[in-house]
DNA sequence: GCACGCAGGATTGTATACGAACTTGAGTTC
DNA sequence: GAACTCAAGTTCGTATACAATCCTGCGTGC
């Protein structure tokens, strides 16, 4: 408990802190944000957390249930489907335009990057190798200099975190770094139109590796299964 | 002082409310948001009103500044063409899409919303009328079947009408409908393509229909514009 | 013995009180 | 007379208190 004394906590920093919590697979989902148990362990108020759990709820990160309490996201297929056809639409045009604009410290940043998603890896954190993973993307969005799309590709990769979370397949482990290095050279030959076609296959891939047949959905607890 | 007396508001009934007005222009851009205005006019406390705010912050269409206050998002030049760059990103394909899935009863939906559109400019009410042209395209997502895209297309629908409000040039008064037209004539003959071509011209329409010169940021006010 | 009801405990929803920051305008000094 | 200082007033930021709702487990009645 030591980051949590020292640092000065507003409802925007707790916010990013439990985003990205989330997104490492920390807090998996249907973990139950309890406010008074938020609160004590950042040694703030509830009004605090409130907030901040108010503003995940809106980016569809975490679930408020009226006097129930806020539990984190549990996207059913569905919500994973629509998640990876918005990124289809957003993405591969995104990284065409960040091709254009990259600059020479834009490339080597993606490329420590990828560096870091290696060490992760090699270290065995896996929830910090899928962060990095993820914050690639985010940056070719503002390489592209477009703040709007980056939120919402930021929104739909922390989202894409939970629907991992809860419908990777096994199999086909660490495909994801070869398609980012792929990406990497068509940004350093500033190739739009190879960087479009990557990115749209990228995510096809991505698609592939999750197991999304109706039939497994995720048994959470009886009560919601049985809700209707 | 009816309507808020009666009604029993919730954070989420307050946003929509104020998101209504936003959007119809009864709260131009720059206006305060005092929170014990709010508070008083709706007969609600300040907690509510803040959640309500505060998920307009996150849309957004109000901008949060420390201890000073909420105010209507005035969106820059820049922000104008994020925005629309971005609904041209999403709603061509979606568009595609709904033609594909639109049922008879979409149809008659989407022609009775083009109708009260009709009504609202006969009647003089343009912001009624704006309003109701950025549900048609709110429609068209909701009838996609794709509720993730639908909200951002939503969020970036709210954000235009800012963005028209500040930057609509004169000329051209009612060119709308008529693309609104031939959308549903193509959705009628379940036309996909077509469809999508549609809605990406009509964008451009509007783009065209803005002065977005750097020159002319907004005035707002003078202690803004000398703040450094 | 099973099911229903009810009460106690826990957790969230809302309101309010208090403290902090900013704005504003009058007063003072140079 | 102009500019600076400071204090009063206003508005927001945070914490806390109380009310409402829900969950849980025990008791009672059939």
């Amino acid at each position: 408990m030591n980051k949590f004394e020292t640092k000065h906590w507003t409802s925007d920093t707790v916010a990013a802190d439990l985003e990205h919590a989330i997104h490492e697979h920390r807090l998996p989902p249907g973990t139950k944000l309890g406010e008074d148990e938020l609160a004590e362990a950042y040694g703030i108020s509830r009004t605090i957390v409130r907030a901040a759990l108010l503003a995940l709820s809106h980016r569809r990160l975490v679930e408020l249930k009226r006097n129930r309490g806020a539990f984190v996201a549990q996207p059913t297929v569905r919500d994973a489907r629509e998640v990876f056809e918005a990124r289809a639409l957003l993405e591969p045009r995104t990284a065409h335009s960040a091709a254009e604009r990259m600059t020479d410290e834009d490339l080597s940043l993606l490329r420590s990057n990828i560096a870091s998603e290696h060490e992760a890896l090699d270290a065995g954190e896996n929830g910090r190798a899928l962060f990095l993973s993820g914050q690639f993307h985010v940056e070719i969005a503002r390489i592209a200099d477009q703040t709007t799309v980056q939120g919402f590709i930021s929104e739909l990769i922390s989202r894409s975190s939970l629907i991992i979370a809860l419908y990777w397949r096994r199999r086909a482990a660490l495909c994801e770094t070869q398609a980012h290095h792929a990406l990497l050279d068509a940004f350093a030959n500033r190739d739009g139109a190879l960087a479009e076609q990557l990115m749209k296959s990228h995510l096809l891939d991505l698609v592939a590796s999750l197991d999304l047949r109706n039939v497994t959905q995720p048994p959470t607890s009886l009560r919601e299964a049985l809700k209707r």
